[in-house]
DNA sequence: GTTCCACAGGAAAGCTAGGATG
DNA sequence: CATCCTAGCTTTCCTGTGGAAC
C-alpha cells in the first residue's frame, strides 16, 4: 500500500476525465509518501502562478463577457425577446463548428432573459443535451419532468409514448407561459431517432391551451436539416444564425480575457497565449481547445514548480491532451469493442501491415473464447469496426481482392504502446496482461537460473 | 462478358432489462 | 404476478459491390 502511495501522481494513468488533477501542489518527494502527506501538501500549498479561480479556464464556465460574439448575442436576443412580452418567439436554429461559442451565447442570453423574466413575464427555459437524451421518449419525459413540482407529477419510464406526450402537454398547460426549449446537438437527436419528435414539438402550439413553446436548436452539423421532413424543416428554420469559427487573433483576445482573472501578473511568457491560439485556430478555431491548452499548460508548469508558464509547457500540454483524448475514448468503449481493438492491435503489432476483416474477426473470436466471453456475430463486429473508425482509433479502407472478395483493410491509428495498457485496465483484459507477465517471468528465470525463483 | 468471392451495410426481428399497471 | 411499455443491443436475412479469374 505504501508503495502504491509513493508513486508520483503524474506517472499514474489519469483517472476519469483523463486529465491532470486540477491546479495544485506538485507531489511531495521529501515526505514519507503517505496520503496524509499529499493532503498536507495540498492544504499548505500556495501557487505562484494563480491569483484567481482556476475554473474560469474550464469550458463549463459561463463568462460574463464573450469577446467577438456581441453580434450573435444581439441576434439571439432579438429572436427570443418577444417571449418577455408574452408573445411566442420564432423557432431558431444555430449552426457552427465545435467551440465557436454557440452554447455560451445561448446560456448568456438565457441568463439575461431569466433576470428580466422574473420582473416582466413568464418565460421558462429547458436545456436538453441531445448527445445523452436522444430518443423521443426521454426527450418528452425530460421536458415534462422539468415542470413537475411533486414526485406524483413526474413522468416515469414505462408509459406509452402517447401517454408521456399527453402528460407533458398537461404539465406545460398547467404552468402556462412560454417555454424556450434549447436542444443542444439537435443533429444527434435526428440521426438517432429521426425527426418525428421534432414534428410533434413543432405542432405543439396548436394543441396547447395556456402554454407556448419555442425551440432553439444548436448544431455542429451545417447540413443536418437536409435529413428533415420539409414541414419540420420550415418550422424549425424560421430563424437561423451561423457562428463563424474564431481566427487566431480572436482566440488570443478570449484567452487574454480569461487569463487576466486567473494568473498573477507576468507569469505567462510572451508567446504562450499566441501559441495556444495558433494551435486552436488550426483546429477549426475551437475556443474550447484553446482554453484547454492554456489550462493544461498552466497545470504542467505548476507541477514542475515553475514560476512561469512557457511555450514549452504549451507543447507538452498539446501532446498530453491528444494522448488523453485517445486513452479516454479507449477506456469508455463497450467490452466487446475493447476485445476487438485488442485483437486488431495484436495482429497489427505482429504484421505491421493492414489486417483484413476476416483475420480481425478470427482474432477477436479466439480472444473472446480465451476470456470466456461468447463472441458476437460478424455483423455486430462489422458495426464495431465502423465505430472504431469513426472514433479515429483505426483506419479502414475497402479493398477488393478479386476472387478473394471485397473486404476492409485495417490499420491502427493510435500508439500501441499506450493503448494496450489502457485496454488492460479492463478487468477482463487484465487477465491477458497477467498471463503475459507470468510467462515473461518464467522465461526470464529460465534464461537466468541464478536469479533465484521456484526452480 | 460472366462468375465468384468475402465481405459491407440496410432493414427488421429477437432478446433482455427495468419500470409501470391492474 | 402477468402484461405492457421503452431502450439498447444483437442476430438474421438480404441485396449490393469491385475486381481477379475464368
Amino acid at each position: 500500500m505504501a508503495h502504491e502511495a509513493a508513486v508520483p501522481l503524474s506517472e499514474r494513468p489519469a483517472a476519469g476525465g483523463g486529465e491532470l488533477a486540477s491546479a495544485g501542489p506538485p507531489p511531495s518527494n521529501s515526505g514519507r509518501g503517505t496520503a496524509a502527506d499529499v493532503f498536507d501538501a495540498v492544504v499548505n500549498y500556495s501557487s505562484e502562478l494563480f491569483k484567481g479561480n482556476f475554473e474560469i479556464l474550464r469550458e463549463s464556465y459561463v463568462p460574463s463577457r464573450l469577446p467577438h460574439r456581441e453580434h450573435q448575442i444581439r441576434q439571439v436576443a432579438e429572436v427570443l425577446a418577444p417571449a418577455l412580452k408574452g408573445s411566442v418567439p420564432s423557432n431558431l436554429l444555430i449552426y457552427g463548428k465545435i467551440g465557436t461559442g454557440k452554447t455560451a451565447v445561448v446560456a448568456q442570453v438565457r441568463l439575461d432573459m431569466q433576470r428580466r423574466s422574473d420582473a416582466h413575464g413568464n418565460v421558462a427555459f429547458v436545456n436538453v443535451n441531445c448527445a445523452s437524451i436522444d430518443t423521443p421518449y426521454s426527450l418528452l419525459q425530460t421536458i415534462g419532468n422539468s415542470f413537475a413540482e411533486t414526485e406524483e407529477q413526474r413522468i416515469p419510464t414505462g408509459w406509452s409514448l402517447d401517454r408521456v406526450q399527453q402528460a407533458m402537454r398537461e404539465l406545460m398547460d398547467e404552468r402556462g407561459g412560454t417555454l424556450v426549449l434549447i436542444l443542444d446537438e439537435i443533429d444527434r437527436l435526428v440521426s438517432r431517432s429521426g425527426d418525428s419528435v421534432l414534428y410533434t414539438l413543432s405542432q405543439l402550439n396548436n394543441d396547447l391551451e395556456r402554454g407556448r413553446l419555442a425551440i432553439v436548436g444548436i448544431s455542429n452539423d451545417l447540413k443536418f436539416t437536409s435529413n428533415l421532413d420539409a414541414r419540420v424543416r420550415s418550422r424549425l428554420n424560421e430563424e437561423k444564425i451561423l457562428f463563424p469559427p474564431y481566427d487566431a487573433p480572436q482566440l488570443q483576445d478570449i484567452l487574454r480575457d480569461r487569463a487576466r482573472d486567473v494568473f498573477r501578473d507576468g507569469v505567462l511568457d510572451a508567446g504562450v497565449i499566441e501559441r495556444c491560439a495558433a494551435y486552436a485556430a488550426l483546429e477549426n478555431g475551437d475556443a474550447r481547445r484553446a482554453l484547454s491548452l492554456l489550462r493544461v499548460a498552466a497545470q504542467v508548469a505548476d507541477r514542475e514548480k515553475s514560476k512561469r508558464v512557457t511555450s514549452d509547457h504549451v507543447v507538452k500540454a498539446k501532446s498530453r491532451l491528444e494522448r488523453d483524448i485517445i486513452l479516454d475514448c479507449v477506456r469508455t468503449l463497450p467490452q466487446h469493442c475493447k476485445v476487438l481493438l485488442y485483437a486488431i492491435l495484436q495482429a497489427y503489432e505482429r504484421r505491421r501491415t493492414g489486417v483484413l476483416t476476416g483475420e480481425v474477426y478470427e482474432g477477436y473470436a479466439r480472444l473472446s473464447q480465451k476470456l470466456g466471453l461468447p463472441p458476437l456475430h460478424s455483423r455486430s463486429i462489422s458495426n464495431y469496426l465502423t465505430e472504431l473508425e469513426s472514433l479515429g482509433l483505426i483506419r479502414a479502407t475497402i479493398v477488393s481482392k478479386g476472387r478473394g472478395g471485397r473486404t476492409r483493410e485495417i490499420v491502427v491509428d493510435v500508439p500501441t504502446a499506450e493503448t494496450i495498457p489502457a485496454l488492460e485496465e479492463d478487468e477482463l483484459l487484465a487477465q491477458l496482461a497477467r498471463r503475459r507477465n507470468l510467462s515473461q517471468t518464467i522465461l526470464t528465470n529460465f534464461d537466468n537460473p541464478n536469479r533465484g525463483g521456484p526452480y
